[in-house]
DNA sequence: TGAAATTAGTTGCAAATGATACTATCTTGT
DNA sequence: ACAAGATAGTATCATTTGCAACTAATTTCA
């Protein structure tokens, strides 16, 4: 086996250099994690959610999203407002500076993945999609198997 | 934007997946971090490796290479012989053991890609070598262009 | 030649990360 | 109603990680 070809091989070193490309633009330039930038970018669709609904859209641990909400919140960049019906959870939305935030660091992200697709035909671009979501759907069927559950 | 849509959120959640699926069993069956096993999937090939020419067959930081070589060799599964004509470099090589554990962790991550894989169609094989080929070469021209070198 | 710069590899330290346990609240079943 | 269990989110602690500094050996080039 060659390790250069081997498919988890190859996801995770593209993965990890684009992530990095990534991750060193929001930190050089608005002092950003990738989970926290990964919360912003969910609450800026506009729905409030909790921090329960900010895991499942960003497959993020549930500490994770409890840090990077913390983190946000310090910086007046998220707002958490509890819930009266449930009062273990809080909504989070983004302030105004959050938003504004948002509205920069969107397009500069489109800008990267549009950078990331340069040279690739429409045909290319469907094909990745269609692919990602072949394996997204593979994974998910083998880690719900192959977890070792109580 | 919608983050799970964009291409590098996907990459990071399919590699971290499909990494993680398979570094679970690594580590229940042999006691290998993903890093342990890349070293010794690159070994496996046969030739002897400098610790630096391991960096380069895997991707992985020289640090993270030179903390990994020194636990397999705490387990006796490589061997570091230091090379006469340059001292501060050593030749790495699998040992017996090592080859042993090789051939039998190998075929088991060929069958984890394959299970990955499976479902997909040849042509569908074709094509994400393909695209994987081309982020790849996209990814190296921007993360050269990108760094702000002193 | 030999001083300055480069390279191989390791180590130290601080930050990131993740499993586990915990508190508070809510739901369920009797 | 209320005990037993589930859930939202947080805190704690040990491990992992990665940068930067370090040692030792090698190369460069004036």
């Amino acid at each position: 086996m060659r390790l250069r070809d081997y498919l988890p091989y190859r996801l995770s070193v593209a993965s990890n250099k684009a992530s990095g490309l990534i991750a060193r633009a929001y930190q050089a330039r608005f002092g950003l994690t990738i989970w926290e930038w990964r919360v912003i970018a969910v609450l800026g669709e506009g729905a409030p959610l909790t921090a329960q609904a900010v895991c499942e859209a960003t497959a993020m641990d549930k500490v994770t999203v409890s840090r990077a909400i913390r983190a946000l919140d310090a910086r007046r960049l998220v707002k958490r407002t509890p819930r009266p019906a449930d009062k273990r959870a809080s909504d989070v939305t983004l302030t105004p500076e959050g938003q504004a935030i948002y509205l920069e660091i969107a397009p500069m992200a489109l800008h990267y993945e549009a950078a990331l697709l340069e040279g690739f035909s429409e045909e290319e671009r469907a094909q990745l999609t269609t692919l990602l979501d072949k394996l997204e759907a593979r994974l998910a069927g083998l880690t719900a198997a192959g977890g070792d559950a109580p």
